[in-house]
DNA sequence: GCCAGCACAGTAAACGTTTACAGTACGGCT
DNA sequence: AGCCGTACTGTAAACGTTTACTGTGCTGGC
């Protein structure tokens, strides 16, 4: 693997100098004489530029990087896989950062801006704290948070509305005649776990139903956790009716509980998931579930980033993508 | 966001040369005396390296990147849930590139090498041309391969055993006294699709059962070509007893269509998926598939390319990592 | 008392670009 | 013929590091 060619070495092959080779090469106006010299000593070299020595002197690295929680869960996917086509077209890597949940790491990746390797930062942490924002608001690049921050914090920010989509969930279930509404949840120090807690008791009461603690279990966003979760309920109160699920993973979960117990989906529990991911539709039965427009709000965060990049004076936005309820079989008695 | 202080500023403020701010940032050794100095006014600055600059100097970006076809495939999504982790306790950074199965933006990225801007690449080509090969060889960073190449490219590469998979499931299904097996693949020109190809003919042949090109249906890779596949086989000959699909997807899809045409899984159709996905488990019936270890390959990928990085000077290695046949519903007449 | 050797610290060059500024050649105008 | 403007091209500095080499002041041995 021999060094490459520099912008050196097609000076001295052209016969000109290094400026006018870096002018050709950015298409700035020259003798088509020269132009020709120095391109065909390029291609006969097969020279490439160096994009670091390009980025120390623009300061521009054409990097962009996203930062989650873990990349094997669908919703993170899903904004990947939305963000990317974005950033490419737009001409830029995407750099991608697994923080495991961990805020540690979060603060990690935060400060490593300073090292400049990015020109900018969508991040989708999943617990806020003021460290956090602290960082965020004196970050050394721009930064798109997606998810929820305090209102009133300087920075640009795409929030799904969980709120409204756990109302969603609760109001299909109560209109479809369930009255014992089970309620399994994330982590509660999380920010999408405090949404939904909150969003739970409120939906409840718009619908006239009480809350009760008993129908409430708190675990964390994954299968296993959900399987466990609703285990404990089972065995508190055999009769639920229908299950809300924090997640979808979480609902599968439940759904392998429900079966072992025998109970029937959706006849004697109907289930409800959140997140709307593939797994949904591939589950069995079908789930029922609250897209938070995982993709939409992949797509917004970079499209804000962009703009930014674009125009560093612009007042920071916030982007709200609204839920939609997504109807399957585990929801419908008739399926 | 104000430009952040440099080992210059750093210097001026602790009245010493540039070259002992460096040497103390890199732990060589100092007098304490100048070590606290620099250390406090680092501190009091909130210095941060510049990774452009050091890049540039130390010919290393701590930067790997992962080329794959759709980040949307969960095969790859299970080789990145392992890529990242062995990276990132190296010290390195993962670059996502997805080319979306256009050759030439897979040459795109081989030649984007000589921009420098990682230091090695991890590559999953679906179609391997002449081009490609020539540019693995010559490339200007380490590359690693997961997939198929000819033997003797002086490349490392990672492969799946996909002939042998193949013969797992099409042997599972032999001995559980299916006759008519019909296969849904993909497209003949992709490597994975050759391989299959090629190996399911072989196993009907070890299992002393005739090839019937009427059973074979070659479609895409993707959930609805599969469903649309299944279809054009089913309105041909109705009565296949089981299915080979050259994939998780293919097979959801086929299970959709099954479901369609009243047949039951698997009293009346066995299925049989590949790569075990995360799909395959969630699916209804629970899916029987191949694993082909994506898992493993990725792991592996990341830990040659580290290796290589270490010794630039080592043979190529070619690993091999065995399939596994994960039996579940979809081929279990006593579910 | 002198010099060798040591332990640092500082100077400056280098990594490969981009770009401000200075220089040059030439054609056309007066 | 002299001058000016035009249209380039070349020189050199800069981006922020790392590091080879040179310099300096001290310690210790004779």
């Amino acid at each position: 693997m021999p060094d490459g060619p520099t912008i050196t070495t097609i000076a001295e092959h052209a016969g000109v100098s290094i400026a006018s080779v870096s002018r050709v090469l950015n298409g700035l106006p020259t003798r088509p004489e020269t132009e020709r010299k120095v391109m065909r000593a390029a291609d006969e070299l097969g020279y490439v530029r160096n994009a670091v020595a390009r980025s120390l002197k623009s300061r521009r690295t054409h990097q962009i990087a996203f930062a989650m929680a873990d990349i094997g869960n669908p919703v993170y996917l899903a904004m990947v896989r939305q963000i990317q086509p974005v950033l490419k077209t737009a001409g830029y890597r995407l750099v991608l950062h697994s923080t495991d949940a961990v805020v540690a790491d979060e603060i990690d990746v935060l400060r490593s801006l300073g090292e400049r390797y990015v020109d900018g930062l969508i991040m989708s942490p999943i617990r806020v704290t003021d460290d956090h924002l602290k960082m965020i608001e004196n970050a050394r690049a721009p930064v798109v948070i997606i998810g929820l921050v305090p209102d009133g914090t300087a920075v640009d920010n795409v929030r799904a509305d969980s709120r409204e989509g756990v109302r969603l969930a609760v109001g299909h279930l109560h209109e479809r005649g369930r009255r014992r509404i089970g309620f399994l949840n994330g982590p509660l120090d999380t920010v999408p776990g405090a949404a939904r807690d909150a969003a739970f008791r409120e939906a409840l009461e718009e619908c006239g139903l009480p809350y009760d603690p008993a129908l409430v279990e708190v675990g964390d966003f994954y299968r296993e956790a959900g399987a466990q979760a609703a285990r404990r309920l089972l065995e508190r109160d055999g009769d639920v009716d229908a299950l809300m699920c924090a997640n979808d993973l979480i609902a599968l979960g439940a759904l392998d509980v429900l079966r072992q117990y025998g109970k029937r989906v959706p006849q004697d529990v109907a289930v409800v998931g959140m997140d709307d991911t593939d797994l949904a539709a591939a589950s069995w039965p079908t789930l029922t579930s609250v897209s938070l427009g995982s993709a939409e709000r992949g797509r917004a965060a970079a499209q804000l980033l962009l703009a930014r990049l674009e125009d560093g004076g612009r007042a920071p936005t916030v982007v709200t993508v609204p839920p939609r309820l997504i109807v399957r079989e585990s929801t419908l008695e008739t399926s």
